[in-house]
DNA sequence: CTGTATCCTTAGGGATACTG
DNA sequence: CAGTATCCCTAAGGATACAG
């Protein structure tokens, strides 16, 4: 049974930062979402290697906050199958917004192009209008 | 100096959540952007109370990673005036669909009232505003 | 191959004293 | 008040052995 757990305060930036926000999570759920991955030795098999024991507790506590479940293989009695949660497919639009920066900001990185589908254009009309007001407010 | 950093992977996820995926960077961002603060004292004060030697460390890797700028506060000498910069100022739809992603998946959070105070526009207006881009965006 | 458990090191971070 | 420095502890995570 895992403590119940206190958040730092009542923000809604600091509770999504709170349960993504350690190295390996999020890239757990990048590989559920885009990679299609399903298996205990696939995340293994990440770029960024993660450790086993890292990659359980990672699951659980996923599972835990509900946004990935497992249920048995039925091909393979002796494995499970991950899978998101509808909660966990609602992370989408931060994943992309994640995919967009990191693109614009690091030459270096890459991903497959169909990664970046989703983008509507309304949204990027808003955040225009609203970036312009931060940038003032910044002077830039 | 700092040490120059290799990144774990190529991934554009990975970049940002490198950059970003600790406890406070992200809610140092937030108080910049969302909140209008400006000085050190001012990010002590949130209510997540990050300590002193930690705000010291984030405002500096965030200087390094070119998110933030700061100067001399020409109207106290003896105290910098932290910004954003325009990449940092990019991360805005990230911290927005967090915030959508927050708001919907924990009750207790809500969007605190002092968010707004930096931005030069009416503050009702641009919770309508956001609210319905958001949920637009979401095909609400 | 799918996980768990253990051991051990390091990084993250809290408290607080201190300097200008 | 702005920021730095020090002390110390805990949590995060890597390596790897182990069990089904």
């Amino acid at each position: 049974m895992r403590k119940k757990y206190k958040y730092r305060s009542n923000c809604p930036i600091n509770f999504t930062q709170e349960i993504l926000g350690d190295k390996w999570s999020m890239l757990i759920i990048r590989d559920l979402m885009f990679a299609g991955k399903r298996h205990y030795g696939e995340f293994l098999k990440s770029d960024e290697k993660i450790s086993t024991n890292i990659l359980a507790d990672r699951l659980g506590k996923l599972e835990h906050s509900e946004l990935i479940s497992k249920t048995i293989d039925k091909n393979n009695l002796s494995k499970n199958i991950y899978s998101l949660t509808s909660k966990g497919i609602d992370l989408m639009p931060i994943l992309i917004e994640m995919i967009s920066w990191g693109l614009n900001n690091n030459d270096k990185t890459m991903v497959p192009p169909e990664f970046l589908k989703g983008l509507q254009t309304d949204k990027i009309k808003f955040m225009k209008e609203l970036k312009r007001a931060v940038s003032k407010a910044h002077g830039v």
